[in-house]
DNA sequence: CTGAAAGCGCTTACAG
DNA sequence: CTGAAAGCGCTTACAG
């Protein structure tokens, strides 16, 4: 590996020279600047990031810490995140916290040793020590997917989608709702979608019976356990069956086909998050988009704000919408 | 940030000292130790790595070059990887090409640049001019997906995977087959599998019409241009449609049911590599399963095998089953 | 317009 | 068992 005294030698200049023409800094003859190129395109010379890094403290590469990393959400907001980040010459340095939360924490601290110049954090929970750890890094850093106060943050409305999603589907006349939902530690998912949908409820006057308020987790299994559930309560068949997550109405699907109950002739389903799955299994499946990949981008921009010296702490909400 | 001389300073030791109970080396009093420990866990002091960087000439990273960011292949890919390296304290530096050859090897150069441990590299189609750049940069790296001659290589044998579902299907008492492939510009999928396929068929003297053997992209719209071109070909309908990959596949049906032909009932479908997509979508489906993640681990292994210093040459072939 | 020198934060012979 | 010193490959005041 060549470095920059070797340049500098080649070209007859001092290194002083090769770094300011390689950085676009400082006054360099037109000369000088040919003769550093020239010898630079000819070695294939690249300078090392580990010693720029060393003395400029920057990097050029953003951690982004995921809670799983084989998910459709968590490839598509890496593939927004990249898209912006990649154009600017930035690169992703990435760190699978496996849902673990002592490795969430960690790995901020790694990757601050890293001298990254950003820290972008797909969130599962809202936490007051995350909170702390990611102020103490003192890296720019944006928190996806919860709310987190005080932080750079971009979520989604939550609640207000879930209650479109339970409006429109009474509007169409249907009364007999149930809900497959997940454990209120996650904020986002579990609390403000289950809390839009009972507003919605409520505010049309209709019963959403216990045992048609269901609450698993993330996984379709878990979706044809709730459906059994619901189906077995003796309440007879709800009109539409709302899912927290489109996984998780994937799951009720499979549990109606297999109980041969017709969708959405019998039950009709309807679900949160667009997953591809989603999508070709489920016949009318109504469910509400939430573009992740926007969301990807909103995030490096907004990092990038902040690596680019503005402080001001900002909230993104990316807007969802309706599909049938 | 804390450095190693405030830590020393502060326990009263060199640097050396600190550097040696950092990295258990050398001799250190077990007095001077516990000082040392003591010091790092009330500062919570990180040791930089751009600076251990500079001097080691490692990284403890490694370099992940994908075709595409976003695909279910490439996560479950990276799943593999991040599985084995990021229990031996590695991180994973992300490098989308999204199909561009000239950002393979330019990245390739710049992941050396920061010193990466090693590469890995998952490929598309194979070019002398990639296996070059590779060998140049005389890093640690094992390619994915494509058999590279005389490298560290992690493929799947799609010639016997494609003939044996084929054969498979002729055993079943199929003879009016058509097949849904992609160009040969991609070895592995396109030449290999369509190879396997023309061969079971020519093995069992079964003609493949020129109209049933389609050459098509990696889109599910693909799949259905494809079926629509097999369908109207004025041949009548095929027993039996294989397609290269999953995605075709459902493609297929998606174009069957909307020309309301039964699928398995009149037409049935077989691909090849079991995306979750496909699995729940199309009844019956015939599939061979590539493990995906299984060959990302296996890179992993490969690799940390030459970062250990063992320089043989080896190609690991994932093994495939037939699913129904 | 150019270069000598200091320094970023580590590790590693080397000497004791 | 311990530390002083050199050096990894850059950038950046500073002086000219």
């Amino acid at each position: 590996m060549a470095t920059i005294n070797e340049i500098a030698s080649k070209a007859g200049v001092s290194r002083t020279t090769v770094s300011r023409v390689l950085n676009d800094s400082g006054y360099v003859s037109e000369a000088a600047r040919l003769r550093v190129l020239k010898v630079i395109e000819e070695t294939g010379y690249v300078p090392s990031e580990s010693a720029k890094s060393l003395r400029t403290k920057k990097s050029k590469v953003v951690g982004v810490v995921l809670p799983k990393i084989s998910t459709e959400t968590s490839s598509r907001l890496v593939k927004g995140i990249d898209d912006v980040l990649a154009a600017k010459g930035y690169q992703i340095l990435l760190v699978n916290t496996n849902l673990s939360i002592e490795k969430e924490t960690e790995s901020l601290r790694l990757l601050k040793s890293r001298n990254v110049d950003g820290i972008i954090l797909s969130a599962t929970h809202v936490s007051n020590e995350l909170q702390n750890v990611l102020k103490e890094t003192n890296v720019p850093n944006v928190v996806v997917g919860q709310p987190y106060p005080e932080m750079y943050n971009v979520v989604f409305d939550d609640f207000s989608a879930a209650k479109e999603l339970t409006n429109k589907l009474i509007e169409n006349g249907h009364k007999k709702i149930a809900y497959l939902g997940v454990a209120d530690t996650d904020y986002s998912v579990g609390v403000m979608r289950r809390g839009g949908v009972r507003s919605a409820l409520e505010d049309a006057n209709i019963q959403l019976p216990l045992e048609w308020d269901w609450s698993g987790t993330f996984d379709i299994k878990s979706g044809q356990d709730g459906m059994k559930v619901i189906i077995e309560a003796g309440l007879g068949h709800p009109d539409v069956v709302i899912a927290a997550t489109d996984r998780l109405a994937v799951g009720a699907f499979e549990y109606l086909k297999h109980k041969q109950i017709e969708v959405p002739k019998e039950v009709l389903l309807a679900g949160m998050g667009t997953s591809e799955l989603s999508r070709y299994v489920i016949p009318s499946l109504l469910t509400i988009d939430f573009p992740i990949e926007e969301a990807g981008k909103s995030a490096a921009e907004l990092l990038l704000t902040q690596i680019e010296g503005k402080k001001t702490i900002s909230t993104k909400v990316i807007s969802h919408r309706l599909l049938e």
